[in-house]
DNA sequence: AGCGCGACTTGATATTTATCAAATGGCCCA
DNA sequence: TGGGCCATTTGATAAATATCAAGTCGCGCT
C-alpha cells in the first residue's frame, strides 16, 4: 500500500487510539488494490479473510436471495467495511461490488484479530465502532417497519439536508435506482414518491433535490434523532455541501 | 440481587471469560429488580444507564414512530439486551416492556464501561457480543427487505423447526401478534399468511405449528445460512423443543 | 455530432399488504 | 359457572407497492 494512504487509515475511529507499533504491524500486513468499476469485490457466503478499507471511490454493500436483491449500505472514503464478519471469522452476510473505479486496503482478518487481543486501545475502539455499526442497522431496520416508502424517502431527504449543514438544496451523492434499493423499494416507487412530494416542498432537477418548504417536508418525514440521527458514521455517503441553508432551522428530535 | 443469580449470570458468553474479581466488582453495583406484566421499563430517547440481564420472565423490546410501533425483539432468559446502548452512553433506541411477570438484573453502565477498560477477556467478550448482535439485525433488515411476508413467516417456521432440533411440531414461543409484529406484518396478514401456507406443508393448531410436509414448507421458505442462520444467540427466543423430528433431514445452506 | 446504452420516468395493471369491521373462541376471574 | 376481555380469525375493502411495458432523457463514446 502506499505511504499516504496510513495517515488516512489512521486518522479512522477505529485506529486512530491505537499503539504506533501495532497500527505498523497491521500496515505491514495490509496491501492495496485497485479494482474496475462494476467489480464484485466480495460475495456473500464467503469466509472473512480482509478487513476493507476504502481509500478511493465507491462501494455498494448488499445481498441477494433468490433473484433479489437489495442495497445495504454504500461505502465512501475513508470508511472500513465488513468488520463484524472478520471478527467473527464467519462468512460475509453481504456482498460487495464496486460503483466506480476503487483503491481498496485490504487487512487480513487473522492480523486484526490478533491486533485487539494485544491492543487494549484498538479492542475499545473496536468496541465503540461495532455498537455504532449495530445502532446504525437498527435504525434502518426501524426505518423500514415503521415509516412508508413514501416516508423513508421524505425523510431521508431531511437528513441529507441536515448533514449538509441544512442545506435547502443539495445533490443526490448515488444513483437514484440504489437510494431506492437502500430505501426498500423499487426505482419506479422512488420515482414516483419524490414526484408525489412536489406537494410537500421537494422540488428536483435530475440528481439535485431543492427543498422548497422545509415545514411541509417535515410534516411528512417526522425526522426522528432515534432513526434518522447517527453515532459518529452513516451507512451511506453524504450528499454535496451547497447552496443556501437554514439558519433558523431547529433540531428537533420527537 | 440474589446469590444465585451470578453463576447464571456468569455463563453468559459476555461475562464468562472475564476475571472473577472484575466480575464480583459488577455484580456488587449491579441489583436486581422485578416488575409486573406489561411494565415498560425502558423508553427509547432516554440515556441508557443500565445493562439490562432477564433471569425471569419475557421481555419484548420495541419502537415506536408516531403512532406506529414494531417489535424488534424478544428476550428470554438468560440474556442481556442494550447492551450497544450503554456502550455509546446514547439514548436507548429501543423501548422495553415485561410481557410477563419478570426479574431483571440491572448493571450501570457506567461499571460496565470501565470493566472493559481494565479486563482485556471482558473487552474481547464484548466484542464478540457486539458483532454477533450486528449480524443478527443485518439478517433480519435483509429478511425484510429480500423477503414478503408470506416467506418470512415460511421461513420463521423453518428456522424455529430447525432450531428445536428439526422437531416436525413445536408450540410458538410467543403470541402471533408480538411474532407478526416483529416479521414486519399486521396479525391478519400473518394470520392468513399461516393459512395459505397449509397448502405447503404446515398445519396449525391454535399454538402449536406442525410442518406436514418440509420440502414443501422450504421450496417456499429457501432457508438460508445468511439470513436464517445464527452467532450464537437469537433475536427471538426459541420454540419448546419437542414431538417428533426427522433424523433424515439434511442441513442445506443455499 | 451522432449513436447507443442505461438510467430514469410514466402509465397501466397486478400483487401484496393494511385497514376496518365483525365474528369466534379461549381464558381468567368474580 | 357466567361474563367479559382480548387474541385470533375471517371477510370486505382500500391503500401501498411491485411488475410490466413504453417512452424520455442524459451522457459517454466513437
Amino acid at each position: 500500500m502506499r505511504d499516504e494512504d496510513k495517515p488516512e487509515i489512521r486518522k479512522l475511529p477505529l485506529f486512530r487510539d491505537m499503539a504506533e507499533e501495532n497500527f505498523e504491524t497491521l500496515t505491514q500486513a495490509a496491501y492495496a488494490q485497485s479494482f474496475p468499476a462494476q467489480l464484485e469485490m466480495i460475495r456473500q457466503g464467503e469466509p472473512a479473510d480482509f478487513l476493507h478499507v476504502v481509500m478511493e471511490g465507491t462501494v455498494e454493500l448488499f445481498s441477494g436471495w433468490r433473484e433479489r436483491e437489495t442495497t445495504m449500505a454504500v461505502v465512501r472514503p475513508v470508511s472500513s467495511f465488513i468488520l463484524a464478519a472478520c471478527i467473527k471469522d464467519a462468512p460475509y452476510l453481504m456482498s460487495a461490488r464496486t460503483i466506480e473505479k476503487c483503491r481498496i486496503v485490504m487487512i487480513p482478518a487473522k492480523d486484526l484479530r490478533a491486533t485487539f487481543r494485544i491492543d487494549p486501545d484498538f479492542a475499545m475502539s473496536t468496541i465503540s465502532e461495532l455498537a455504532s455499526c449495530y445502532r446504525s442497522v437498527v435504525r434502518h431496520a426501524k426505518s423500514l417497519k415503521l415509516r412508508t416508502s413514501r416516508e423513508r424517502v421524505a425523510a431521508y431527504i431531511c437528513g441529507q439536508s441536515r448533514v449538509a449543514c441544512n442545506a435547502a438544496s443539495f445533490t443526490l451523492p448515488i444513483e437514484k435506482r440504489l437510494l431506492a434499493s437502500y430505501l426498500g423499494m423499487t426505482p419506479e416507487n422512488f420515482s414516483r414518491a419524490i414526484k408525489s412530494l412536489q406537494s410537500d416542498g421537494v422540488a428536483t432537477d435530475g440528481m439535485r433535490i431543492i427543498i422548497t418548504d422545509l415545514k411541509a417536508l417535515e410534516a411528512v418525514a417526522g425526522p426522528d434523532m432515534l432513526i434518522d440521527g447517527s453515532d459518529v458514521k452513516a451507512a451511506l455517503p453524504v450528499a454535496d455541501f451547497s447552496d443556501t441553508r437554514w439558519t433558523d432551522r431547529q433540531v428537533k428530535s420527537s
